[in-house]
DNA sequence: CTCCAGGTTCCGG
DNA sequence: CCGGAACATGGA
């Protein structure tokens, strides 16, 4: 007698030291919902429903278990993450302790880039509102039982469309490089499945290529879809967490902050960046405080 | 109304 | 190599 869940058959996966809320909500990905005690969204080209219930995790329906292992990355040994990380570091070992139970997902590649594009100066709160209007306007409708999702648009959805098109979704000067990625994509004249076998050098050389690809949306794609766990995106965030804890005095350039953290952090860069990122949205790390700096750039010509 | 957001690109020292 | 500036849009 099999459980049911919205109408699915639901299976029970093993999840010991993970938390989805956080994982899901840790700004990796921008398109997982809040359903009943659980969360429902697309994964690939299918729509499932995740619950936390201890140790163990609730999927329906029953036969994508595997597939939500996968993409959860529930075979990452956090023990042996925690136990890389540098033993004098108390900044990364606070942050790590906050954050017990997030772990690095392994994302569709397509989607992944595609979304990290379309983040550039923009809050996640408005990146997960563009993810889910371009899932909704031009993805696939997704049904299974009473659960539904919109899939992320495929290259050669968007190859189709206009630039008014997405910048009716928001996109603002990013609409050109979306545009232009996902042309190049479905053109054949950049294959993602070819990236993802090379080395992280290589890999990160051939994302720049891209339009709107730069040096923190090629790392992010690394870490969030390749599976390179070392990997460092190195965003405002991450800028002023580093600044605070490894140079109060002065502001090294972005490549010397770059060498820094690839030398630092080792094999599992990718999850201290992870821990110190959300470790410092969450406590409001650095965020300028308003009215009482000394007015800056006051210059009115 | 002002400031800023998981940046990238182009331009002049 | 390095610092600045432009680029859209909406929430605080």
């Amino acid at each position: 007698m099999s459980e049911i869940r919205y109408g699915l058959p639901v299976a029970r996966v093993p999840a010991p030291d993970f938390d989805l809320a956080l994982t899901l909500a840790s700004g990796q990905v921008f398109h997982w919902k809040a359903l009943g005690s659980g969360w429902s969204g697309a994964l690939g080209d299918r729509v499932v429903y995740l619950e936390q219930c201890g140790d163990e995790l609730i999927v329906a329906p029953a036969d994508a278990a595997l597939e939500v292992a996968h993409y959860l990355a529930l075979d990452h040994s956090l023990e042996a993450v925690r136990a890389s990380f540098p033993a004098a570091d108390s900044a990364l070992r606070e942050a790590a302790e906050a954050c017990r139970g997030l772990r690095l997902l392994r994302q569709p590649c397509w989607e992944c880039l595609a979304t990290f594009i379309t983040s550039s100066m923009k809050q996640v709160a408005h990146i997960r509102q563009i993810s889910l209007q371009l899932r909704e306007r031009y993805g696939e409708r997704l049904e299974s039982g009473e659960l539904t999702a919109f899939a992320y648009p495929t290259p050669e959805r968007f190859a189709g469309l206009t630039e008014a098109d997405l910048r009716a979704c928001a996109l603002g000067y990013r609409a050109p490089n979306l545009l232009a990625t996902a042309r190049a994509l479905a053109q054949r004249e950049t294959d993602l499945a070819a990236i993802a076998k090379l080395n992280r050098a290589a890999a990160e050389g051939a994302l720049r290529a891209l339009p709107g690809v730069g040096p923190k949306v090629a790392n992010c794609v690394l870490l969030f879809a390749f599976g390179h766990l070392d990997a460092f995106p190195i965003d405002v965030w991450i800028e002023r967490a580093l600044r605070a804890a490894y140079f109060p005095r002065r502001r090294p350039s972005a490549v010397r902050l770059q060498q820094f953290v690839d030398s630092h952090f080792g094999t599992f860069g990718g999850y201290a960046q992870q821990y110190l990122f959300h470790h410092a949205r969450m406590t409001g790390l650095g965020r300028s405080s308003p009215r009482r700096s000394t007015r800056q750039k006051r210059s009115s010509p």
